[in-house]
DNA sequence: TAGGCCATCTGGTCCT
DNA sequence: AGGACCAGATGGCCTA
């Protein structure tokens, strides 16, 4: 069919499906398709690469706003991502076990042990249930000492540092960060 | 300087 | 087709 461009004489309507435009024209066509489809293709990434980056931003919000309501000693320590999901896992154990103890207080039932805390992840990194951890929860000057201390009775002793009472902290792993690598405990 | 944490980019996959 | 989600890669920052 390119043939048909060389001989003048021949030149008659190009049939109709095989007729092809001449190279150099088509090279230019295919020049400017790819540039058009790399543009295209970058406007594409740069765009979902800011929708990501929102995505990630209001993850990161989300985060932040749990941190928020997680109770940390010092006030001001910051959790890391993975310390903060963990954490809140376990606080929210925590708390849910204030609350079934304090319900069978109520029903005036001999409070039994506390069930064993929920293994939110178990790598190796993990804090949460280390009985360092809980140790240097009771250990807090600010807490109650003794063991009569961690009745159950209204009002109930709270640790400064968490908010739980103290029978739950022995038992369960609530720190986050607690006490702090430099701290003399 | 190594290791931890993080933000960002990127390509793949799934869903609407 | 386009957006959401995900996981891997990469580089920067910080700390022990």
């Amino acid at each position: 069919s390119r043939d048909h461009f060389k001989d003048k004489s021949s030149r008659v309507s190009p049939p109709p499906f095989s007729w092809e435009p001449p190279r150099r024209r088509r090279g230019r066509c295919r020049a400017r398709n790819q540039a058009a489809l790399h543009t295209l293709r970058k406007s594409r990434r740069v765009k979902a690469n800011d929708r990501e980056r929102n995505r990630m931003h209001n993850l990161n919000a989300a985060l932040d706003e749990l941190r928020g309501v997680l109770p940390t000693f010092p006030e001001d320590t910051k959790l890391t991502k993975i310390e903060t999901l963990r954490f809140a896992y376990n606080y929210i154990w925590a708390l849910s076990e204030t609350l079934r103890l304090a319900d069978q207080r109520l029903h005036k039932a001999p409070p039994p042990p506390p069930a064993a805390p929920p293994s939110p992840g178990s790598d190796a990194g993990s804090w949460l249930s280390t009985a360092s951890s809980l140790s240097a929860c009771t250990s807090n000057p600010s807490s109650p000492a003794t063991s009569e201390d961690y009745g159950y009775g209204p009002p109930e002793p709270l640790f400064a540092c968490h908010g739980l009472p103290g029978e739950l902290l022995r038992s369960g792993p609530c720190c986050a960060r607690y006490p702090p690598a430099d701290a003399a405990v």
